[in-house]
RNA sequence: GCCGGGAUGGCGAAAUCGGCAGACGCAGCGGACUUAAAAUCCGCAGACCAGAAAUGGUUGUGGGGGUUCAAGUCCCCCUCCCGGCACCA
């Protein structure tokens, strides 16, 4: 199979990755460092060669699957660190699960439509598909320099028609189930990406691509899909998420925003049937209800208000401090504001006449946008009462004020009183009921009688995905000027992108201006129809990217029984930025793509596991600051298999990475030694030549490497099989060559030690090392006389326990907690003998002098603490 | 305000089950090799006190309390830092 490049016809020669000559003080003349360079491009050209190396079996191989995916990155031209990290793990993993057995599939993409190419094309005037396909190129060839084992042959990149066009697929089968909705709304929009952005792109009222840029409202027709339809499956789904990390599922618990309550309908007083529907959480305060409160923007606050110039201001006024607030992203910090519109509606529980006002902090865009105001068990209300004197009518009591300890009145609560944990009073039928009891049965009474029901509301939004620019995936719908809204006929997919348009951020949706796309004849009627000029944002294209990789054809986005194979991914990785935005929308698009029937699974991905930022000088690295570590930079001075490494020791994968030069020197220096140790002592085994050799025999030394040995793979594979901390794996790894080195004369020429021994010892070392230093793995495997294409798929060294555990142990003498002396014993030594050896002990008896024994504790293999008086 | 995650030497960190705190690495110091340097190798190294030294003692995981023979680890309270949500009715 061509590679993606090819098969665009690149406009320009991939720009390869420059690999400046080193420090000179590192090449010295009579250096005897390793020197990565030529040894991981040898490999790297030989690898690019072979383009089925990384490629899975068929499902019928027998051997349990693997899908890893790594986050697909956007082609902004060149890799970051934080890139290098997030598939440095991935490639981890993927190497691990290949050499235990398992069928992997691990593949790469380009998430690659987006404002950044447009804004690129303005600058250097350049297309876009040009800058992004380059962009692209360059990219790949720094990933391949840096050895990730992807499967490039089903590599995806979304701004292709053969991508672009299953998201208009997707578009289509959504609008045939009522799923994509156009609505006229107030949108979200960013003045310096001049479109649209969803609620989830909007990060303290400014644009989430350009912080400082407030984000303002505009009334917009635009496409909706709805997100909502799924919101109770989505909150539900995260109970079972267990392999999802606590923070991203609290995250999106957040972000769903579910609150049980009622929605309950006042009519207005005056005879008409005129209704305000307002939502509450407690409905079991309603007697207290002294006020209802409407949002401004309520759409009867208009009739309510009539034109009565000074509430028109108040109104007027409100809507500015509104908007203000919003763009200085303190909404919460406003103070109450509000007027008595002069209308009153009644309390359907108690047929009590209430004013209606308008509020500031009544938001319309949460429940229905309007409330009952229950000044004496809600916090706000309260606050809002006291401002402008309104009654304050106290309805539930916590229990043990019900019936007052002495004769007199009950001690009244401290106001607001909110505690559910109470019962009610002054609510006529309802008196004596517990909260709880009272939310059900009034919600019942309020359905009875048909001026109310129970309701849950959710805070989450319907997605909106039109975005007003160019570098995007048309919308597959026409405006007929007979037919009305017209989608596009599936067999007249894709909807190309026309190219060579002139982009600009001024005046709407760039595609208006090309005459041949926007204008088309209508496929009913054959009339004048115009399409739609927007495209969508480019959060539907990576919904849904990782079923594509599974089988990239070209009669359906995917081919369902394969992916039925694959999914759910077994293992997700990426930046935790993504929590709600990208990892809610495809959890949604999953649950749709089952309920069409395309896949089985409910969920995307098993497991997710997000990591950490790479980080410089306590700040994210970025131009502006000067602290950006370039990838390219490190691989040339210290190879890609240090570079690798080092983004693995230096922290736990999970958390932040202080980028440290000199760190990357010391594991560089670690690779050096190893490849030293094994190059100047390798042992190379025949085909025949036997590998068992008497473990008894072996001298005390030789012993002790064994056991390092052993340990060293219990702890990797502990490592890949549990918390993932692949800095104590490269530690372990230290360790062992540390212990080696130690004993440099068992590996010398004339050693003593048995050739089985040493071979093993070098080989596991290999097998170890291959995971993360895959270049320097395959240098050393030949070196060994083996074959460095079978060690992909080498079976991973298994630790034989009886070899890992130690014959002695040190175990420490404790006096009431604290260090006084260190014995050596026999491993797994009876309790009691090691009792009477620590008592025993000549400095333990001179220690005991004079003191008496309360207790004496004895810890296997650990310790023995003694517990005395005086 | 609510929710989640953190705080351990000069620095990055380790200690996975309540049992020797500081593995591994960086930086540092001392030594070997070298005309010299680089590279490499060996050694020292939490802090404080005593000692010429070997060594011995005290103290120490953000702060305070508790449980326990024993706490970085468990419980309660507090401080600070990072992330999410926030006038959500």
């Amino acid at each position: 199979m061509k590679g993606l490049a090819q098969e665009l016809g690149i406009v320009s020669p991939p720009a390869a990755v420059t690999e400046p000559d080193a420090e000179p003080h590192l090449r010295a003349a009579d250096d005897t460092r390793y020197d990565p360079t030529p040894v991981e491009q040898k490999w790297a050209a030989l690898w690019e060669s072979d383009l089925t190396r990384y490629a899975p079996e068929p499902p019928t191989c027998g051997k349990p699957k693997y899908y890893v995916v790594e986050m697909l990155p956007y082609p902004s031209g060149a890799l970051h660190m934080g890139h290098v990290r997030n598939y440095a793990i991935g490639d981890a993993l993927a190497r691990y699960m290949w050499m235990s057995g398992h069928n992997v599939l691990h593949p790469m993409g380009w998430d690659s439509f987006g404002l950044p190419a447009e804004n690129a094309a303005i600058k250097h005037k350049r297309q876009p598909r040009e800058w992004t396909l380059n962009n692209i190129a360059a990219m790949k060839a720094q990933m391949k320099r840096l050895g990730f084992s992807y499967d490039w042959s089903r590599e995806i990149a979304t701004c292709l028609p053969e991508y672009y066009r299953w998201n208009q697929w997707f578009f289509l089968k959504l609008f045939e189930k009522g799923l994509a909705y156009r609505k006229k709304s107030k949108v979200n929009w960013c003045p310096d990406c001049a479109t649209v952005l969803a609620n989830e792109q909007v990060v303290d009222g400014c644009c989430w691509r350009h912080e400082g840029t407030p984000v303002e409202q505009r009334e917009l027709e635009q496409w909706s899909l709805r997100i909502t339809n799924y919101s109770e499956e989505l909150l539900q789904g995260l109970d079972k998420m267990e392999g999802w990390p606590e923070r991203v599922r609290t995250m999106q618990r957040n972000w769903i925003g579910r609150s049980e309550g009622a929605n309950v309908d006042f009519k207005l007083d005056g005879g008409t049937e005129t209704k305000i529907t307002v939502f509450t959480t407690r409905i079991d305060t309603i007697f207290g209800a002294t006020s209802l409160q409407l949002a401004p923007q309520h759409p009867l606050v208009a009739e309510l208000v009539g034109n009565d110039p000074a509430k028109l201001a108040s109104l007027e006024q409100m809507l500015a401090d509104q908007k203000k607030a919003r763009e200085e992203g303190d909404i919460g910090s406003v103070d109450k504001k509000g007027f008595f519109t002069g209308h009153c509606a009644i309390n359907p529980f108690n047929q009590e006449r209430v004013p209606i006002w308008v509020a500031n902090y009544i938001l319309m865009d949460y429940g229905t946008g309007a409330i009952m105001s229950v000044p004496a068990h809600d916090e706000r209300d309260f606050e809002f009462a006291n401002k402008y004197g309104i009654e304050v009518r106290i309805v539930i009591l916590p229990r043990r004020q019900q019936e007052p300890p002495e004769a007199g009145q009950p001690e009244q609560p401290v106001l607001p009183f909110v505690a559910e944990d109470s019962l009610l009073i002054n609510s006529g039928p309802f008196n004596g009921m517990a909260c709880e009891e009272a939310q059900k049965k009034m919600a019942d009474f309020a359905e009875q009688n048909g001026f109310g029901k129970a309701t849950i509301t959710y805070r989450l939004k319907d997605w909106g995905i039109s975005r007003q620019r160019y570098w995007g995936t048309p919308i597959p719908i026409l405006y007929c000027e007979k037919c009305g809204l017209v989608p596009v006929p599936e067999d007249q997919l894709p909807v190309l992108l026309p190219e060579n348009v002139e982009i600009t951020l001024a005046g709407g949706s760039p595609l208006t201006r090309v005459k041949e796309f926007y204008e088309v004849a209508c496929p009913r009627c054959g009339g004048t129809a115009r399409r739609d000029s927007d495209t969508m944002d480019t959060f539907v294209d990576s919904s849904w990217y990782f079923y594509r990789y599974t089988s990239p054809i070209n009669t359906a986005p995917f081919d369902s029984d394969i992916a039925n194979y694959w999914f759910p991914m077994d293992q997700y990785i990426g930046g935790v930025e993504h929590a709600i935005l990208h990892l809610m929308y495809s959890r949604f698009w999953t649950k749709f793509m089952r309920d069409i029937g395309l896949v089985k699974n409910d969920e995307p991905a098993q497991r997710l596991f997000t990591q950490g930022m790479v980080i410089k000088n306590g700040a994210k690295m970025s131009k502006s600051l000067g602290n950006v570590v370039s990838p390219d930079d490190m691989v040339a001075r210290y190879g890609a298999d240090a570079t690798r490494l080092y983004t693995l020791f230096a922290a736990p994968p999970d958390r932040d990475l202080d980028w440290q030069d000199q760190g990357v020197e010391g594991v560089y220096r670690f690779l050096s030694r190893l490849y030293r140790f094994i190059t100047e002592n390798s042992v190379k085994m025949a085909a025949g030549e036997p590998r068992e050799y008497d473990v008894a025999a072996l001298a005390p030394g030789a012993r002790n490497v064994l056991r390092k040995l052993h340990q060293t793979i219990q702890r990797i594979t502990g490592d890949f099989q549990g918390r993932w901390h692949f800095n104590t794996s490269v530690a372990a790894m230290m360790e062992l060559l540390n212990a080696c080195m130690v004993k440099a004369e068992l590996f010398a020429a004339d050693s003593a030690a048995p050739k089985a021994f040493r071979a093993e010892v070098q080989r596991k070392m290999v097998l170890l090392l291959s995971p993360f230093a895959p270049y320097l793995a395959a240098e050393l495997w030949t070196v060994l006389g083996e074959d460095a294409n079978a060690l992909l798929r080498h079976p991973w060294p298994i630790a034989d326990p009886l070899l890992a555990k130690e014959d002695e142990v040190e175990i420490v003498v404790q006096f009431n907690g604290k260090l006084r002396q260190r014995l050596t014993v026999a491993h797994d030594a009876e309790d009691e003998a090691v009792r009477v050896t620590a008592l025993n002990d000549e400095k333990v008896k001179e220690a005991l002098a004079g003191k008496q024994i309360v207790k004496v504790i004895v810890v296997k293999n650990k310790l023995v603490n003694i517990v005395i008086k005086g």
